[in-house]
Order: structure tokens, then sequence, then C-alpha cells
DNA sequence: TTGTATGCGTTATCAG
DNA sequence: CTGATAACGCATACAA
């Protein structure tokens, strides 16, 4: 037999749909007997509200959109866990979509907000020019965008990040008063807006100590390029004693790298992370490095859109980050 | 202004509604030159289907639920992203539901099955009773589930695993040709259906070879019980040569607690695995341990989903696993 | 306090 | 090949 509808209990219960559906919404407004009689009906008939209708009629799908640029990283799926939490806390579904840095597949999803899956979105990723393009822009212009993390200034969009050119001058200024000369740094990809911003706070530490050495090695983020980076490391006549990576995963696979090659972390160099992911504090040795608090920072970026939905005009949130010293760097 | 509907397409084309629908669903039905006509005006207006409208007329969201206990695990997330591949595929929307091991919260999710939010679901985890049960299963019966991973031998949905006591077996059967003789078993938490699994097919092993001794830790799938785990090592009398974890990061948790016990792996003691995460590889010793094809998993899982309501009657999949030999092992 | 009636944007049926 | 029209299930303005 079919799904039971607002009709079916209605006819049961001997009142109206106007009733039933106001009992499920404004239960103040009817009677108490009437309304036992409702929830009674629908208990017995099991109804459950059909979602798809009551998009349709309230022109809101009580849904959230949040775009990942990859939804194995445990660095984004911490921070989901956080959206979810404040999500479902307010009534809202999830709606993920995982775009693989893929532009294309990201500019598919800029479909979600207009075709009105989504109320809003949450953008784990500097978002692409579609989501403001013309002609999306006249209409998507009133559904919110809250961008987390990967930020720039002139930002479009109200964002939810750290400091991260702060973080970076935090990490490297530690190194130095480790009584580290010669510092090296391993970035992220250039196409991420992230990297220039550590790479920002990685200058401004060596320049406000006045050091003069500098070694920019490229990575990508992945743990291979962390691989990499050593034998660049490995290669260099005059070599660094401690070395500032853009994320943890690279500084994993440095020291990995390192490990293999006879290289002690920190005896020989000390390395730096950001991120504190998950296994930096159980990765041997454990890791120093920048905490992000990601949880929070979807929390938070999910309030922001349901403050934007509710009318509000809020500002961008800036978290607090912190160092966490551990064992993977030492006095020089 | 409001967001264009059909009727505005078809005034602008000057065609029926019908006619735009049927260009955007069956354009092999409509004129060339119509269409050509509709679709400018598609273009014209930034028209995209509604698709609470869609839902609704159709009885059916082209939505597929995933549940998972908790997105911010490597494990899960990983196999999202199979998942996600496959849906989108098959143009399918993935909507998640995370529920933090929390019954109620699962519970709540099998509403999203009832009330048109999702044709189907893939549970990556144990189903609890509710998917099941009165009223629900009358209804529910005809919407597809299948699950992933943690599913028992008499289980009530299509299901996509791999053989745990097998892999198990073979992993301590490693230990075992490496001359281990006195092997632990690091459990994972009683409540998980694995863990039985998993503990099977290492005294399944280890009476294979005759071996008597036989230490069995209770753990929890953490990183911490990990290195509770170290604690009851150390003060047993007669100490394992080699121990086996129902999985990396307990194995991790292990390791890291033995470095700084100044036990040496695999010197003092090998270790192994179970999943081959991410990080496995990265990590200090490389971490041998057994590997789930995760995307896979969720891929292959996704097909059966996909099968179930195409109509067919598929059967459960078992999926091959593989025992990646690394540095946490050695010969004794 | 409750009921009636309308419309949300599609798709599908049935004529033309 | 195209158009008119009736649902789909619900929320709400308006009446009673």
């Amino acid at each position: 037999m079919a799904r039971p509808t607002i009709e079916d209990v209605a006819r049961i219960a001997g009142v109206s749909i106007a009733t039933v559906s106001r009992c499920l919404h404004l239960p103040d407004l009817v009677a108490a007997k009437t309304r036992d009689r409702v929830l009674e009906a629908v208990r017995q008939t099991g109804y459950t509200l059909n979602t798809a209708a009551q998009s349709l009629r309230q022109r809101r799908s009580n849904t959230v959109l949040v775009v990942v640029p990859d939804i194995g990283n445990t660095f984004f799926s911490e921070v989901l866990g956080g959206i979810e939490q404040a999500a479902s806390a307010a009534g809202l579904t999830m709606l993920i979509g995982n775009t693989g840095r893929n532009r294309a597949c990201e500019d598919s999803y800029v479909r979600y907000l207009l075709n009105g899956r989504a109320d809003g979105a949450l953008l784990l990723a500097e978002p692409l020019a579609a989501w403001f393009d013309v002609p999306t822009a006249n209409d998507l212009g009133i559904k919110p965008i809250v961008t987390i993390s990967e930020v720039g200034p002139d930002h479009p969009t109200v964002a939810v990040s750290i400091d991260n050119a702060a973080a970076s001058q935090a990490a490297v200024g530690h190194l130095i008063a480790q009584g580290h000369r010669r510092i090296a740094h391993l970035t992220g990809p250039a196409s991420n807006i992230l990297t220039g911003q550590r790479l920002t706070g990685y200058r401004r530490a060596l320049a406000g100590a006045g050091l003069d050495y500098t070694l920019e090695l490229q990575g990508d983020f992945g743990v291979a390029s962390g691989r990499a980076a050593f034998a660049l490391y490995r290669a260099q006549a005059m070599r660094p004693t401690a070395i500032f990576c853009a994320n943890d995963e690279t500084a994993m696979g440095f020291i990995a790298a390192a490990h293999h090659g006879g290289v002690r972390v920190p005896q020989d160099i000390s390395v730096v992370g950001f991120d504190d992911i998950h296994f930096a504090q159980s990765f041997i040795p454990a890791l120093t490095t920048i905490r992000q608090p990601r949880a929070e920072m979807g929390a938070a970026a999910m309030r922001l859109l349901l403050a934007i939905i509710a009318g509000e005009a809020p500002a961008s949130v800036r978290l607090p980050f912190a160092l966490m010293l551990r064992d993977s760097t030492a006095a020089v």
C-alpha cells in the first residue's frame, strides 16, 4: 500500500487536512482534544511529511549544500562533522557536493542553489567565479553562501577562517626562537589561496628576525610532495636545520622520507606542520603543528549561514589557531 | 525577479509547457526547429528545473541517503568518495546522514526514506533494528538498502564487504610464518560486528598453527585504546612478540606508545593493522596491514543499489582484501 | 477553533 | 509533433 498522505490522516482523525497540517506545525492553534485525535491518527498511519511537496509549497528546502574539494581528505571531513552537527541542530539537512577539485563539477553544484535543492551553500574551497556569474548571480545573490578556510582578503562572501599568515609566522617564529637560522618552507600548490598566505607568514617571520637564508620548495599538500621535498632538501649544499610545511600531510611525507634516508627528526632537522590533523599527535615523532579548530570552523560557518538566512548581515569570522608544540621540533 | 519557471520558458519560446518539458527529457520527440527555440529560451532565462516539483510529481528524488557513523573518520570518508563518484555518474545526489553512532540519530534518518527525500540508502554500519521495524518495514521494504563493510552472516540486506575473518587469518598467518609464536590481538569494541569476525580469524590462525599462547586485549578502534593496550602489553609476564590490531588507528596508537616507552617496532614487537588507511604507509614504521578497497566498496554498493532500484535482485558482494607487507613487522 | 480552496512547478495522459 | 489539463502532497489566506 502506498505511503499515507496528509489526507489519509485527516480522514482517520475526522478533520480537514488544514487541521492536520496545523497540528504538525502550529500545535498551539488547535484544540487539545482535536490534536490528540490527529496525532493518534499520525501514529496509526505512520505518516511522514512529504518533503518534496513541502519544499515546493514553501519554496525552501531546509537543506544546505556543502561543497568540498575532496571528501576523503581528513581535514575536510572533520569540518564536515562540525557542519553536520550545527545543521542538524537547526533542523537542516546537509547535502554534500564533492568536486574532486574539478571546475566543471563545482560549476554543476551551483545549480543546486538555483534549482531549489538547497537554501544556501557552504564552500570549503575558494569559490570559483561561477558562483557569482551572470545570469547566475542575479538570482543567486539572494542565496546565502559562506566560505570556510580558503578565503582571500577581498573575498566576495562571508567567511570563517583562521589568520593563516599569522599562524605561519608563529610557527616559523617558534623555530627561530629555538635557535634555527636556516629554515625552509614547503609550500602548498600555487593554485591554492592558502599557499600565498602561509608563504607570507614564513617570509615575514624570517624578515622579522633578519634572516637571509631562504628555501622555498613547491609542494601540493600531498604526502608524495613531502617525500619529494626531502630529496630536494638533501640536494642542498647548505641544508636548512628546520622546515615549515604548509600542511601536516606534506610534513609527514617529508619525515617518512627522512626516516628512510637516515635523517633524524628532530635531531637533524626540525619539522613543523599545519592543520593538526587527527594523526598528527600519533605520528612518530608527534608533529609540532598549527591547530585549526576544524569542527568549530564548520559549526561557525553553519551559524553564519543561518544568520544570513534569517535576514541578518553577519561579518566574517576569524577563529583562533594554536601552535601545538610536540616532538618533531627541537632547539638547534 | 523570481526564478524562471517552465512557464516563462514556454511563453518566450512560444510553445506550451508540455513541449518545454519534452525538450528537456525526450528531445527526440520534438521537432528540431521547435527544440532550438526552446533551448534558446532556456539559455536566455537561465531556467533550471525545480527539483522539488519534479520529485513531487515523479515520486522519486534521485537522491541516495548515505548513513555513516562518523564522517570525520578517514575510513568512512574514503568510502564516501567512492559512493559519490558512482552516484554522480548515475545522476544521483548523495545525501549524508551522520549518526555519531547514536541510535536515536540513526532512527531519524530512517524517515528520509519514508518521506521521500531519498530513493534508497547505503549504510556504512550494521543497521539498527529501526530500518526493518513496523510500521516502517512494510513501506520501507520497497526502498532499497545496501550495507557496507559491517555485515553479519545472516544480514537482512544486500551488502558489500570483505571477508574479515579470512583477512585476519591471513594477517596473523603472516606473523606465524615469520616465526612468531606469541601473538596478541587488540580487538575492536564489543558492540561492533566486525570485532567478532576479526577475532575469529585471529583464533583460527592460532589454532591452525597449534599455538597455545593467546592474549586478547579489548580496544575500541580509537588511537587511545591502542595506547592503553600498550600498557597492558607491558604488564604481561610473558609478552607477545607480535600483535594484530583490529584496525590501523589502534595499531598507530600502540606503536606511538611503544615508541615513547622505548619499545621498538618491529625489533621488539611486530605490529599489524587493518584497513590500510591513507596514513598507514607514511607512518613510521610504515604499517603492515590489511587493505580494504574502500572507494571500490563504496562504488560497488552504489551499483548494487542502482541495480535494486532498477528491479533486479543482485546478490551481496565480497571484495578482495590484500595483505600489505611493510615495516612494522619482522621475522622473530 | 476549524474548514475550504488555491497554487507551488512538474510530468504524464490524452486529444488534436 | 504539439497543446490542454489533471494530478503530485502540502501550507496558507480567507471564511465560517
